[in-house]
DNA sequence: CTCGTATTTAACATATCAGTTAAATACGAG
DNA sequence: CTCGTATTTAACTGATATGTTAAATACGAG
């Protein structure tokens, strides 16, 4: 199991889209710091930073090799961030009786703020329950 | 599909533990500000910003109802992000694949390999990168 | 309108983040 | 040892995030 720290180490790590971009580059084999500093137009420094950010979260690890430093993905890393979403989502779609709920009366209101102008999921949470 | 944006946006809210228990909570069921802000110490505005957070990121829904702000899990929010990872999750045991072929008929070349004895998924990179 | 409750906005202090350039370190080659 | 390559550390800067308190807004009730 994951700590919190860790979590709050991994999906910020994962905030980052330089950082995405590292992640999701590794996951296709190892490379070294160069080479993955290549793509982008920031100095080698803050790649090598944004290494440092990947590493401490768990989601990289880092091979010496002569003067390189070959970097290999953790998948643990991605898989402990993936469980507490995905986690969640269980927790989300164990709630039957709001569904059953939903079957039974659908929503006879529609005033939602920002987003969910494209709902798929059709959870809109017609009567809230769950209260305490 | 999800847009950069999205995707820094909805790992950046997650890297909060704050919002992490309030997405939690929320998976629960729908709850006003209120009552989401009373397990934590910080003061109200807090909270309300963090909400505000997790709205933007698509992670949430706010319903006005009287003088409370009821807040939803908006699940599509979260899939976004577990999409991502697994997405790269899936890439990564494709390499897999790749290497299994190369172990089975490895090609006639005179590279020096590292250490190809070394554990897991020994990664030797057979296809070469992905570059450009 | 005025009051009380729920929540947000404003204004501000402080900490962390991502990027930069310059210098330092690590290592193989000669 | 000295040189060239690969990478990190140091020092600094501007942008962003989080929290606080005080004031503002939204709404139902009298």
């Amino acid at each position: 199991m994951m700590t919190e720290d860790q979590l709050d180490a991994a999906f910020a790590a994962l905030a980052d889209p330089t950082r995405r971009a590292i992640v999701a580059r590794l996951a296709a084999g190892p490379a070294p710091v160069g080479e993955l500093a290549a793509p982008f137009e920031i100095s080698l420094p803050a790649v090598s930073r944004h290494l440092k950010v990947l590493e401490t979260a768990g989601l990289i690890t880092r091979e010496k090799d002569a003067q390189w430093r070959r970097c290999h993905l953790r998948p643990q890393g991605l898989a402990g961030a993936a469980e507490w979403i995905d986690s969640t989502r269980r927790f989300w779609e164990g709630r039957l009786d709001s569904l059953a709920r939903f079957l039974e009366g659908p929503k006879p209101n529609g005033k939602e703020t920002t987003h969910a102008a494209d709902a798929d999921t059709g959870n809109d949470d017609p009567e809230g329950g769950a209260r305490g």
